[in-house]
RNA sequence: GGCCCGUUCGUCUAAGGGCUAGGACACCACCCUUUCACGGUGGUGAUACGGGUUCGAAUCCCGUACGGGCUACCA
């Protein structure tokens, strides 16, 4: 009986995919996943003066990195095709034609130029911004104003015109919003929103109410900041379609940065990314970073956004997409908005790294090692080493400090914190650790550390006192997983080698 | 200015009339660790305010304050 649900994300190519965007995605999914239905891609570029050439793309990048792949979009194709809104222009003009026969739409031929003059000669104290409305319609130049010919010779001379929504005067408009429930608008205080652009291209209220309609979109979700032209769009729904056709509704939260709406400039002014992937302005040249390239792993990614305003009722925080699909709901999404936490948002990808199994780490690891100049010639040495050091690792690019030296001798050693401290007898201390080491049959951790502090104790030296210099001489600094772990998967030659090379630097 | 939405620790949130208001991030302390992390234990920390309704309100209603969004031939 009921329908079968399908949603759609309609994202517009001006620019790089924000954090807000790709949650909306991900809901969207998720909805139709859980509920057997369809998640439809549409891209909404009505507005020909903010094309920009790659966002489509980019779009589609990083959709396929996060792995919400559309059942159908302008790329995947699909019967309610297409799905681009500039190849569906020669649709829309009919339907707001039958609204302006219908008397609920109007033409309307003030220039840009009237347009600013009306908002200048209206503007008060109480009114810093008038609108186009039915307290101001007649005194503009439109088909509700002017003369039936007066209006029929402008058309039939090709004057530019617009084709306007005519709001009524004394109307409540309400409508159950699946987050937020009952919302309510007097018309009255709504303008005349313009439908159909001069270009003949629609504008997002008619193109989103058409297509909606011709996709069979049954549930209809976006950001809260669209809330206020609903009554707009209810209304086309009413007057073109019939309101038991029209979606339902849900309104998400906003995710907020320090001020306000989330925005790409909060990005680099606070220090983390905005946008899914790097982006980089074909205009400007301007690189915004993204969360990809920051080193965030996918399935972080979507695990921390899904929590950012949702919450499955327990305390579990980690969900991997399946699961996620498993308990989405859209009653337990929060209805205020939320401050994004880029602390937070480490933890998840933390969780995600320690979580990992190391094959399936390898593959990136061992492109960022390799972006960072290293040689990783022997997998089974890397997958080893992800194991051991991922859990100090937030970022994927952690891994290049936590695990370079594996690959690479220390550049420069930390000589600083064991010259003042070193002497003779930890020389001779060292010289019999190689010795031993180069006669030692099995090369494993637990017998390496027997035999280093046997000798230590054989020497009268406290093993701390010779632990930090040895970690130095393996990894240059004071950091890194168990020393003897380090040795081992370093082997005999180079073990000892960097030994000697330190002692050399240290005497 | 007008309209709309919102308000529980610094942040994300749980608790849909009945508990010492719970968890997570961050922070602090201790333990583990002869590095740094991981991990473990504990701690600081919240119902914006004022009125109702009720035997009883974080929870329901009203007002105030504060925050956010919208107010384009942009989405």
């Amino acid at each position: 009986m009921t329908k079968r649900p399908r949603v759609r994300f309609a994202p517009s190519p001006t620019g790089g995919l924000h954090l807000g965007g790709v949650r909306t995605v991900l809901y969207n999914y998720l909805f139709a996943k859980k509920n057997g239905g369809d998640f439809v891609l549409r891209i909404e570029d009505t507005d020909q003066s903010r094309y920009v050439p790659g966002a489509e793309e980019y779009i589609f990048n990083c959709l396929d990195w996060v792995g919400l792949t559309p059942d159908e979009s302008p790329l995947h194709g699909g019967p309610f095709g297409p799905y681009r809104q500039s190849e569906r222009k020669p649709m829309y003009r009919q339907y707001a034609e039958q609204l302006v026969k219908a008397g609920h739409a109007y033409y309307a031929f003030d220039t840009p130029e009237e347009l600013e003059k009306m908002r200048q000669d209206f503007k008060t104290e109480q009114n810093p911004s008038p609108q186009y409305d039915h307290t101001l319609r007649m005194k503009m130049r439109n088909s509700l104003s002017l003369s039936e010919a007066e209006t029929q010779q402008l058309l039939d001379s090709g004057t530019r015109h617009v084709i306007r929504i005519k709001m009524p005067e004394q109307e409540t408009i309400s409508f159950t919003d699946m987050i937020r429930g009952e919302v309510s608008f007097d018309t009255s205080l709504v303008d005349d929103k313009v439908l159909l652009k001069a270009d003949n291209m629609p504008t997002y209220h008619l193109a989103v109410v058409v297509d909606d309609y011709l996709m069979q979109i049954t549930h209809a979700f976006r950001g809260e900041e669209w809330l206020p032209s609903a009554p707009v769009h209810i209304l086309c729904w009413k007057y073109l379609f019939g309101l038991d056709q029209m979606p339902q509704w849900a309104h998400l939260p906003l995710i907020l940065g320090p001020n306000g709406k989330l925005s790409k400039r909060d990005g680099a002014k606070y220090g983390f990314p905005v946008f899914a992937m790097n982006w980089t302005d074909p205009k400007t040249n301007e690189l915004t970073e993204g969360f990809r390239e920051k080193g965030f792993l996918p399935e972080a990614f979507i695990n921390l956004l899904a929590l950012l305003g949702w919450n499955d009722g327990t305390e579990k925080e980690i969900f991997t997409k399946e699961e996620l699909i498993n308990a989405f709901s859209l009653d337990r999404v929060h209805s205020a908005g939320a401050k994004f936490d880029y602390e937070k948002a480490k933890w998840f990808n933390h969780e995600w790294i320690k979580n990992a199994d190391a094959s399936a780490l390898k593959p990136v690891v061992k492109t960022i090692l390799e972006e960072k100049g290293l040689t990783v010639n022997d997998e089974a040495l890397l997958e080893k080493v992800i194991g051991l050091v991922k859990d100090r690792c937030t970022l994927l690019p952690d891994f290049y400090e936590q695990a370079g030296f594996f690959f690479q001798r220390p550049a420069v050693l930390d000589t600083e914190s064991v010259k003042p401290k070193w002497n003779d007898a930890k020389n001779l201390f060292f010289a019999e650790v190689i010795r031993n080491f180069e006669l030692s049959p099995v090369w494993e951790a637990h017998e390496l550390e027997a035999n280093f502090k046997e000798i230590a104790a054989a020497n009268k030296i406290k093993p701390g006192e010779v632990l930090m210099p040895f970690r130095i001489m393996l990894v240059g600094g004071k950091f890194g997983p168990h020393v003897f772990d380090i040795a081992a998967l370093l082997g005999k030659e180079e073990t000892i080698h960097r030994i000697k090379n330190a002692l050399s630097l240290f005497a």
